[in-house]
DNA sequence: TTCGTCATGTAATGGGTTACATGATTAC
DNA sequence: GTAATCATGTAACCCATTACATGACGAA
């Protein structure tokens, strides 16, 4: 069995690590934290929980903060805790360093990004520069498909792959600027995640 | 059976609407005209021509311009070139007018908006203004989100959400523009696509 | 004569959603 | 008491990719 994302696998695992969450829970922050990337539902959520348990990355906690025993006998559906255990912990370190050539490509990059106060300095680099030529190298395509049909295409089309091709531009902008700050060693994240406060209770259902 | 994806449907007909061709050129341009918007396979796309002629939306033409009978009879594999029938012209048209709700959602909208030199005015207004409501409603979510839980993330996540905006806020500008052309009657697109000198001998595979 | 591109196709697989089913808890 | 939200789960389906298989054509 079954259900390996990648990227839900890597984002479960990055947020358990700041702190044990239920299913629900996670799903929400899945689809806030990780920005307009990525939007995943229950049926890709639960099922991949259950196999990241038996892989032994999670483990269960039967919410010991149950109001007592009262319902617990009733077969009472509990809520369930997950939270990363040592062997978890130990793997997402190891795709955090590890991050291969797709990890500049549009599916990972955000991920990446998201959990990147959890990385080594050297390995944001890597993936920074590794999105950055992999989108200028995109341009590159973009301009010279762009040469060769330029006149048979109609002012629409245009406007499309103008707005398409300044998207890229101003993405690689982007990198540059924060290429620049990792450089200057001002990381713009103080070291690790700001762990002040977290309260949990927000309602709204936030996909965007 | 089978294929029917909506997007890679629409484009097809699109683009054979404006003449005919073989599947393989067919891809190159789904994966140039239509921005970086969408890439597709021969795994999709010769399925789904097999599908569209079987609707009677599509007619195939064993290349009639083969180099004369030589090799026709040793079971030749030809050129299948793709023609739009009268139905399938129709239902095209059918679907431009109709562009329902999910025609302003992110997967649809790229396709919907590169053929829009075929489409009513009136529709393109529908199609930009509903895409426009559909990222401010989004735009909203974001902000409200970041109130809640600005101070319990770290700076890339902060980043990352940040950059995220920037990006939605920017197409909403885009689209003010657009709209903008669209009522001041000059909709930039001088009417129907430009048909000059199409000649069909270009290189690279395009693939962004 | 071999390499790159043109050209068409299929089966297996992957990664995800939808729709459904269930039930608890909170707020009105 | 009832509606909304919280919470967990499964099965059926969908859309597309990957890997593979086949072969023609042109140029070096």
């Amino acid at each position: 069995m079954s259900r390996r994302s990648g990227v839900l696998e890597f984002a479960i695992l990055g947020l358990l690590r700041e702190s044990p969450m239920h299913g629900y829970e996670l799903r929400k922050r899945l689809n806030t934290s990780l920005g307009v990337f990525r939007a995943f539902s229950y049926g890709s959520l639960y099922p991949c929980l259950k196999a990241l348990v038996s892989q032994g990355w999670l483990a269960e906690e039967h919410s010991p903060e149950e109001p007592l025993a009262a319902a617990a006998l009733a077969g009472r559906r509990a809520k369930i805790v997950y939270r990363l255990t040592a062997a978890g912990k130990e793997h997402f370190e190891e795709l955090l360093t590890h991050s291969g050539p797709d990890a500049w490509e549009d599916e990972q990059f955000g991920v990446r990004f998201a959990f990147f106060s959890h990385t080594e300095r050297d390995v944001r680099m890597r993936v920074l520069e590794g999105r950055r030529s992999r989108l200028e190298e995109r341009l590159e395509k973009m301009r010279a498909s762009l040469a060769r049909t330029r006149e048979r295409l109609d002012n629409y089309t245009l406007e499309l792959q103008r707005h398409g091709m300044e998207s890229v531009e101003r993405e690689v902008r982007w990198l540059n600027e924060l290429i620049e700050m990792e450089r200057a060693g001002r990381g713009r994240a103080k070291g690790l995640h700001a762990d002040q406060g977290r309260d949990n209770t927000d309602p709204t259902d936030t996909t965007y």
